[in-house]
DNA sequence: ATAGCCTTGATC
DNA sequence: GATCAAGGCTAT
């Protein structure tokens, strides 16, 4: 009874001569499929369950190492790697109403009609041509989401860039691998199966999940240039607009998602302090800079995985980050502190909100004034209203800075950042006409930004001189390496 | 808290 | 009017 039977040649024969998609076990827990709940074919009780613990927002714990085995039987055991399953094999927050209106259909409605008809189509396959076409992996050009990315090699302008930077998806995953990953968030590919934790934060639910499921409640919100819209996450769903140049569609889609982060880092501060034993109570500071230093993991594995990025070598990437890291990081705090909105307070990477006047009241001199700074720096970008896209752009001319020596594939390094200032401009002409120096005014931030980081990055290193702060972390390792070079 | 069954309502 | 994925109800 191996539900499997997109695998290998081995098809069994009875599989096909169902006729009902509903054979099919629920990827949670391997349950009889009751229907498409919240964005795939799952059972009824996961449906359930994964309704009640984002309609309570409810934060559960794993006792073990929360990698639980879930299935029939013993998904009652552990709600938290139940819930965490539901998440990676791809069930959508997003679908479960943040009013609670009942019937009706939503957005996903088109997405399981072509889920539908893909699985008929295979079938049809299966009976016309036998069961060897199984043993194959499903031709990426026929899926609807591949297809829909609509990425038919517009990059071709880019000098000396290989193809396969531009593929959308990974090319190689099984035929189940699909079907689960149908839905699931695209930035994140398939390396990084990233652990999401029952500690997701259901405030960021209103502002981009009510929008998807009723979109016309809201036309005029000034989130759409911010924050994640229903389009960019499935780009099939609704028409894109076409005129975005590829590049920054590309960098786009390197973007991790905010609360696959944002979950996992709350995931890992969680195990520290589990680990650590809840008498011992780290102090405010220490904790901003577990934080930090986690931060700087996804922002290394962003890199790592970003394209242009991923084809140099080892050496140059290092360099490479080792020259921007603490830029990157500073961006990735202002653009939060621009989406979030608030003067009067800022949003942490976990999604916690801390008063800004705490802050300043209860830090020193230089950690107050350079939160200010960038608090200052986060209401210029918001008066630019700077977009998301502008901001992926923004990290690769951090990232990609030809100034950086001596690289091996410094041409390289020049010729990206070129293509994506072109890129850049392009995006900011054709999206805002009215604005026409958008471009210049974007671009004008960073030396701001770098002088932000600097001296950020110095009031780390004497934080960390004087032993404020714990030694082992990528944070004081990536400072010792700009050190250790200049 | 779970999970099976029921009601609802936009879309076809 | 049929469909079917949302939310709701309730015995276990």
């Amino acid at each position: 009874m191996l539900g499997d039977k997109s695998h290998g040649v081995t098809l069994k024969v009875m599989e096909y001569t169902y006729d009902d998609d509903l054979e099919e076990l629920c990827p949670v827990c391997g349950d009889k499929v009751s229907g498409y709940h919240y964005g795939l074919l799952t059972c009824e009780s996961c449906k359930g369950f994964f309704k009640r613990t984002v309609q309570n927002n409810k934060r559960y714990t794993c006792a073990e190492n929360q990698e639980c085995k879930i299935d029939k039987t013993q998904r009652k055991r552990c709600p938290f790697c139940r819930f965490q399953k539901c998440l990676n094999v791809g069930m959508r927050l997003e679908a479960v109403r943040a009013d609670r209106m009942r019937g009706g259909r939503n957005k996903f409605g088109p997405m399981y009609k072509r889920d539908r008809a893909l699985k008929q189509q295979k079938k049809a396959l299966i009976r016309s041509n036998g069961f060897k076409l199984e043993s194959a992996v499903p031709p990426s050009s026929s899926s609807p989401l591949h297809a829909d990315y609509g990425f038919g090699g517009p990059l071709s302008g880019m000098p000396a860039i290989p193809k396969n930077m531009v593929s959308s998806t990974p090319c190689s995953i099984t035929p189940t691998d699909y079907e689960a990953n149908l839905y699931a968030p695209p930035p994140l590919g398939m390396q990084s199966q990233v652990a999401l934790s029952g500690q997701y934060q259901y405030a960021a639910f209103p502002s981009r999940v009510i929008k998807a499921e009723c979109p016309d409640y809201t036309s005029s919100s000034p989130e759409y240039l911010t924050g994640y819209t229903y389009s960019e996450i499935y780009p099939s769903a609704s028409p894109q607009p076409p005129s975005l140049p590829p590049l920054v569609m590309e960098m786009l889609r390197c973007d991790p998602d905010e609360l696959v982060v944002q979950n996992k880092i709350l995931a890992h501060l969680q195990q520290e302090q589990n680990s650590r034993g809840r008498l011992e109570k780290p102090s405010a500071l220490s904790l901003m800079c577990r934080m930090a230093d986690q931060t700087l993991f996804s922002i290394v594995e962003w890199a790592r995985s970003c394209i242009f990025f991923k084809e140099l070598r080892v050496e140059d990437q290092m360099k490479l980050l080792h020259n921007c890291w603490s830029d990157l990081l500073v961006l990735d705090h202002i653009f939060r502190q621009v989406q979030h909105g608030k003067g009067d307070s800022i949003l942490l990477v976990t999604g916690q909100e801390i008063e800004l006047s705490s802050v300043l009241s209860q830090g020193e001199a230089t950690l107050s004034s350079l939160v200010q700074r960038g608090q200052d720096l986060a209401v210029r970008l918001r008066v630019l209203q700077v977009d998301r896209r502008e901001i992926a752009c923004l990290k690769f001319l951090l990232l990609f800075n030809p100034n950086v020596k001596p690289l091996e594939n410094q041409a390289f390094v020049v010729r990206v950042q070129e293509q994506v200032n072109e890129a850049l401009l392009e995006y900011t002409l054709s999206t805002y006409p009215q604005f026409q120096d958008k471009f210049s005014q974007l671009v004008m931030r960073l030396p701001e930004l770098r002088s932000l980081s600097t001296q950020a990055e110095d009031y780390l290193w004497y934080m960390h001189l004087s032993g404020e702060v714990s030694c082992h972390n990528l944070l004081i390792e990536m400072l010792n390496a700009k050190r250790a070079c200049v």
